[in-house]
DNA sequence: CTTGACCCTAAAGTATACTTCAGGGTTTAT
DNA sequence: ATAAACCCTGAAGTATACTTTAGGGTCAAG
């Protein structure tokens, strides 16, 4: 790990938990701007193409495509950009956000319950992630 | 759509919102039991099947793939399964669920911060996605 | 001054998750 | 009783997101 501001690709992929094939394929994909590159050829990165990759693969896990990675990088509220759109385009994905936030919070309580039902106090209950999913509010349980 | 408690195939995908041909596929990936048949050889579903369906459809939006919904789904407190090894699962997939809800939220602030930058007023500021996500706490802009 | 660890490119290959196709029965409305 | 709208299977095809391969340069240590 260089010790200023300029990372090699190895460095970048260690930093990212990305491999530095997919890296390279980021940038073929238009998801990175090309970097600078050293006279061999090298490229280089800076913290702040880092903090890209780190999001891209975050945003990745969470469900958003590629694609919309792209789009959501490209959103940038400058003086260039006509505002309404780029706030329209924002609270689009905000909505969608929510959305996701809403879902997981239900498969959480509902493992939260599988996991406490498992907690060796009485007969288990027969309960799976559906019912978990359905049934948040009654608990009927023995005990 | 059927008036009690089964529907066919195409029910089945109208109301869980995904298509014919990805049900059956679910269905030879072992997502799904294999359903009850008519006579004629007909696929039949009960509402459970759908929310089945749903949530396969939901996980997958959040990021999770066939694997782990299938892992998700064979989840169940029972008095067979060893508590100890569900609990653990759980625990598993909720410490994975609340790191997804955390990631969710910073870009929700993140979009969030780039819609008010697009309100309207005052000149607009140049700020991305990601320096959105940096600069959560401090807000300097014009104003 | 060479050897091991890195870096490069272009192209082909793979995993996952579907989708389409070919060929054929069934149901329902007219 | 026939045509539109569904259903079936098995197999091949496709999109997305990488990964591997082949064939080479570069760099730091000993």
């Amino acid at each position: 790990m260089s010790k200023e501001h300029h990372y090699t690709i190895g460095d970048a992929a260690k930093a990212s938990d990305l491999r530095v094939e997919t890296i390279r394929y980021y940038e073929k994909e238009g998801l990175l701007k090309t970097p600078r590159r050293t006279p061999a050829g090298y490229r280089l990165y800076t913290e702040e193409s880092i903090k890209r990759l780190i999001f891209i693969s975050t945003a990745k896990e969470l469900g958003f495509s590629l694609k919309d990675i792209k789009q959501l990088l490209s959103l940038r509220a400058n003086p260039k950009s006509r505002c309404k759109d780029v706030k329209r385009k924002a609270e689009d994905k905000i909505r969608e956000v929510d959305e996701k936030i809403k879902a997981l919070r239900k498969i959480k309580r509902a493992l939260d319950k599988l996991s406490s039902a498992c907690s060796g106090k009485g007969p288990a209950t027969d309960c799976s992630i559906l019912e978990a999913i359905e049934k948040t509010a009654v608990e009927k349980m023995y005990g």
